[in-house]
DNA sequence: TGGGCTTTGTGAACGTGTGCACGAATGCCT
DNA sequence: AGGCATTCGTGCACACGTTCACAAAGCCCA
C-alpha cells in the first residue's frame, strides 16, 4: 500500500487485450520461455508491437530495455491488474441450451470463474445436474449470491426473460452482468454489462460478405457473383 | 434515383450497431408502429440520438424531417445494407458442448443463417442429430461448403483444434469465420474473422469488479513476486 | 571500461468515433 | 398561405485509439 497504486485508469481497448496477452504469456511460460519481447508477443497476439508496449506500460514499467519482459512476472502483474488474484464465482440464469453448454464447459472454473449456481424459472428443469452443478429455482438466486459472494451474473435466458433476469440479479446484489440474450438491458448505471450476441456477429459477417460480393443484390445459387473491377 | 450507392464504406462502429437497430425496428413494426424518430430509436438502443442519425445517414437519406423514419422502409434498407436480403447458410465445426448448443439454438435459421451442416473430427459423434441436423465427419466439410454455397463458418472446437478447423474452412472456400475458441487464428488477409471469447469477457468484468473494490489486494495464492529488482 | 547492439517507454502525429449544435426540410394548424 | 413546431442531416470540435519514431536504458563482449 505504500506503493503508488493510484487510480490509474486503463483504456477500454487495452483492458480488452490484456486477457489475450495473459493467455499467450501463460502458454509461453508453460513452454519454458523466460523472457519475451514486445515484438514476439505482438506477433502471437496478432497486433502491433508498439501497441503491446503501450498497453503494458499502463501497468507500470515492467520491461527491461534491450531484453524484453520476464514472462512469469508479467503474468503476475497482468493477473493482478485484471483482478484475477482470486476467484470470481458466477451465477448462471437460464438452464436452456446455452446455460447447459456454459455449465458443461469446463474452462469456466479452471480460469478462475467457478460456477456458484445455475438457476431457472422452469420448475421442470430444477434438480437436473449440469456440469456438476444442480439447477436451482430462480427464487434461490438471492441466497446463492449472498452466501457465495457472487459479483458476476450470466444471463443465458431467451430474450423475453432477460430483463427480468437482470432485474433479479441486480436486486440480489450482482454488480457485473454478461448478457447472452439479444436485447438491450436496462440496469442501474453502476452495473457493468457486457453483451455477447450471436446474431449481431453473424450479421456483421454478412455485411462483409455482401460487400465482398460487390454489393450485388442477388447471390442466387447458380450465378456466382464476379466483381468486374480489378 | 442515384445509383452511385456503391463503394460507400460504412464505419465499423456503425456496422456493429445496425443489427441492433434492425432488431428493434422489427419489434416496433410487429407492434404496429409505422414511423419512428431517431430520439425514440436511440432510447430503445441505449445510445445517443445523433449517433443514430449519423449511423442511418450512411445508408442514405431515408428519414423525413419533422416526422422520422418509416419503420418498414428502414428495415428494408438496413437489411439490404447488411446483406440480409437472402439467407447465408453456415457450417459449424465442432459438435461438442458449444456446437450442440449452437445447433440446438433455433434462432439461427430464423434469423437468416440456416445451418448447412455440423461436422466433427470425432467419429463417435458422427451420425448423432443436433437441432435437426445430422453430424457429419469433417472430411465432408469441403463438399458441404461447395454444394450448399456456404460462405460463413463457425468454429466451436476446443482451442487446440481451432487453427486446424480454420485451415480446413479456408481451404473449403469459406470467407468469413466466427471463432468461439480462445486462440488467435492465422488466416489469409482476405478472410474476415470475428471472435467471441467467453474468458475474455469475464476477465474484463473481473477488471471492473477489482477496480470497484478499490484495488484491494487479496492474498495471491501461488504467484511469487519478482525474482530480484524492485 | 567503453562501444555497439537490442528493446523498452513515450511524445507526437494521425485516424477513427462521438456528441453538440444548428441549418434545412417537412407537416400541421390557423 | 404563412407561421410554428418538429426532426433530420451534418459540420465541427473534442475524445479516444493507433502507429511511428526515437531517446533512454540496459546487456554483452572485446
Amino acid at each position: 500500500m505504500s506503493t503508488d497504486r493510484n487510480r490509474r485508469r486503463i483504456p477500454d481497448a487495452t483492458v480488452s487485450r490484456l486477457p489475450v496477452y495473459l493467455r499467450l504469456l501463460g502458454e509461453q511460460s508453460a513452454e519454458g520461455v523466460d523472457s519475451i519481447s514486445s515484438e514476439r508477443l505482438a506477433e502471437l497476439a496478432g497486433v502491433n508491437a508498439a501497441k503491446v508496449r503501450k498497453d503494458l506500460s499502463y501497468l507500470g514499467s515492467y520491461g527491461t530495455r534491450g531484453v524484453g519482459y520476464e514472462v512469469d512476472y508479467l503474468v503476475y502483474q497482468v493477473r493482478r491488474e485484471l483482478g484475477l488474484t482470486h476467484d470470481w464465482p458466477v451465477v448462471i440464469v437460464g438452464a436452456g441450451n446455452l446455460g447447459q453448454a456454459l455449465a458443461g464447459y469446463g474452462g469456466f472454473g479452471e480460469r478462475g470463474f467457478p460456477i456458484a449456481g445455475v438457476v431457472d424459472v422452469d420448475a421442470s428443469k430444477v434438480g437436473s445436474v449440469l456440469g456438476g452443478v444442480r439447477v436451482r429455482h430462480i427464487d434461490e438466486l438471492a441466497q446463492i449470491v449472498a452466501t457465495k459472494r457472487v459479483n458476476i451474473g450470466v444471463i443465458a435466458t431467451p430474450g423475453a426473460a432477460a430483463q427480468e433476469a437482470a432485474d433479479r440479479l441486480v436486486a440480489a446484489g450482482v454488480t457485473s452482468i454478461l448478457n447472452f440474450a439479444s436485447i438491450v438491458l436496462t440496469v442501474p448505471r453502476a452495473i457493468e454489462v457486457r453483451k455477447v450476441d450471436l446474431a449481431v456477429e453473424l450479421q456483421i459477417l454478412s455485411y462483409h460478405e455482401q460487400r465482398r460480393a460487390g454489393g450485388a443484390i442477388h447471390a442466387v445459387p447458380g450465378s456466382p457473383p464476379r466483381s468486374a473491377t480489378a
